[in-house]
DNA sequence: GAACCCGCAG
DNA sequence: CTGCGGGTTC
C-alpha cells in the first residue's frame, strides 16, 4: 500500500474546509501538508477533518497570516516544529511516520513571499525572505544521515524557466530572481535533497503550480509559477512512484490561488 | 390584469442578488423597490436584472450606504430623485408609469435608522431622522390633489402599538417613539396617504416587516417591527386588493434583515 | 449578526 | 483579486 502525500497553499482554511473536503474525495492523500491556515489552533477546524479521516493533526497555527498543519490518516511517532529569523511566524511543522521501509520525517514549509522589490536593503520582507533560506539551509545540512526526510511546502520560488510561465520577464519579479534560485538551490543541495517532481517531470516540461487571483482566464492565458515543491532525501527520493499537480483545484469555486500537489511512495505505514 | 408592487430593504444588492432571484420567482412583483442597495449606479447588477426581466430602471446609488432603486416590467414615463437635508444620502427615487386608470406615480424612501439615542441634541443621526421626515412632510403636501401616488420604502418607523413585538418595552427605542410616531402621521396626513397595508391587515393584528440580525430564533420569539410600509393617496388606495408581508424570505441564508412587503393593484399598464 | 470601509498582505 | 482585522453602522 503506497503512501500519498500532498502540499497545498490553502489561502485560509476557514473559507476553503469545502475544498478540502472536495480534495479528500477526488484524490483522498494519506497525508496532506496545508500552508496559510491563517488560524490559531483552537479555531482550525480539527473536528471537521477528523471526519473526514485525517485523525492525526499537527497544527501551528497563527492569527491571520500563515500558519501550516499536517493532516494524516497515518499516525505520528512525533511531532515538531521550528520557528525561523526570530520573528514567531508559524511556518514550520514536522512529523516523523513508522512505515516497513523505516521512519519517514516530513517537514511542511511556507517559506516567506518577499514582497515586491527584490532588494534586501529597500525590502524588509525580501531580507526576511533571504534570511529565512539561509537559516532554513544552515538547519537542514546533512538531513540525509538522519535517514528518510520528506520536505514539503510553498517555498515561494520558481527555480527553473520552465517553472515560470515567462523566464526573461520573471527575472526581476520576487519569486524568480537568481538570488533567490541560488539560495533555494543552498537549500536543496543542504540535505542533499532531490526535486522529485522534476524527477518525474522534467524541466523541459512547464509545469506550474500558482496562478495569481489577478489574471481573469488563468487557465487559458496560464501565466503560472511553480512555487510549491515536494523534496526528498537519496535515502527515500527513488520510492517516490509518481507525482501530480491537481490543477482542477484551481478551478472551483472560490479557490486557492495555489493547486495541490502529489507523490506517492512506495511504502506502507508500520 | 393587476400590478403588483413590493419594497424590500435588501441590505446590499451584492451578496443579496440570488435573493432577489428567488423572490422573484416565488412572488414576480411588477414593479420592486429597494432600499440601502450600498452601491454607486455603475455597480448596480442592471445586467443581471434586465435578464430576470427588470428591463426598466431607476437606480439613485450611493457608495457603501443607503442607496435605492426601482426595478419594473413596466416603462416608466418619468424618473426623479430627490435629495434631502442637504446631506448628498441617496434615499429616494420616484417614477411614473401610465395605467388604464392614469398615471400613478410611485416614491420609494429609505429614511434615516437614527442612531441609538432618541434625543436630538444628544444625536446628531436622530436629529437628521426628525429632518428628513419634517422636509418629507413638507415637500409631499397636497400630493392627492397631483393624482394617484404610491408611497413605499423603508420609513423606519413602527407607528402601532402591533408594530412592534412589545409596546411598551421600544417606547423609548428609537423607531418606536412618539416622537417620531407623530412626526409619521404628519407626513402621512400631508398626502394625505392612507396606509394600505393596514387598510387590509388591521391594527389589532401584529406585524412586522423586521427582525434583528441578533435574535437567533427569529421566527420564534418574533421580535420583530414593522418599518417597511406601502402608502397610496385617496385617489388610488381602493384600488390596492392585496397585501403581504413575504417572511419567507427573512429565512432564507445570509438574508436581509427585512422582509419584502407587496400591494396587489386593480390596474393595468398602458 | 452582517454589511460596509480601510490597510495590509499574498 | 481575495484573504484577515478593526472600526462603524444598521
Amino acid at each position: 500500500m503506497p503512501i500519498t502525500i500532498a502540499t497545498w497553499n490553502i489561502n485560509s482554511i476557514r473559507p476553503r474546509l469545502h475544498h478540502v473536503e472536495q480534495f479528500d474525495s477526488d484524490r483522498a492523500p494519506d497525508i496532506l501538508c496545508l500552508q496559510e491556515i491563517k488560524v490559531v489552533n483552537d479555531q482550525f477546524p480539527s473536528a471537521a477533518l477528523k471526519k473526514m479521516g485525517y485523525e492525526h493533526l499537527a497544527i501551528n497555527g497563527q492569527k491571520s497570516y500563515h500558519g501550516v498543519a499536517i493532516l494524516s490518516r497515518i499516525p505520528f511517532a512525533s511531532v515538531e516544529t521550528r520557528g525561523f529569523c526570530e520573528k514567531g511566524d508559524a511556518r514550520h511543522v514536522a512529523v516523523t511516520i513508522d512505515t516497513d521501509v523505516g521512519p519517514i520525517r516530513i517537514h511542511n514549509f511556507y517559506v516567506p513571499a518577499g514582497g515586491d522589490i527584490p532588494d534586501p536593503d529597500e525590502n524588509d520582507k525580501f531580507r526576511h525572505k533571504m534570511d529565512f533560506l539561509t537559516e532554513m539551509q544552515e538547519w537542514l545540512t546533512g538531513e540525509e544521515t538522519t535517514g528518510a526526510e520528506i520536505l514539503v511546502g510553498d517555498l515561494n520560488i520558481a527555480p527553473h524557466e520552465n517553472d515560470v510561465w515567462n523566464h526573461k520577464q520573471l527575472l526581476k519579479v520576487v519569486s524568480h530572481t537568481p538570488g533567490e534560485v541560488d539560495a533555494l538551490n543552498a537549500v536543496q543541495a543542504a540535505g542533499p535533497w532531490q526535486d522529485v517532481v522534476r524527477n518525474h517531470i522534467p524541466v523541459e516540461h512547464r509545469l506550474f503550480s500558482w496562478w495569481s487571483y489577478r489574471s481573469k482566464d488563468w487557465s487559458n492565458a496560464d501565466k503560472g509559477r511553480r512555487l510549491d515543491h515536494i523534496w526528498a532525501t537519496d535515502a527515500i527520493a527513488d520510492k517516490v512512484e509518481q507525482v501530480e499537480v491537481y490543477r482542477a483545484a484551481r478551478g472551483w469555486e472560490k479557490p486557492s490561488d495555489h493547486a495541490p500537489i502529489l507523490a506517492k511512495l512506495n511504502a506502507s505505514p508500520k
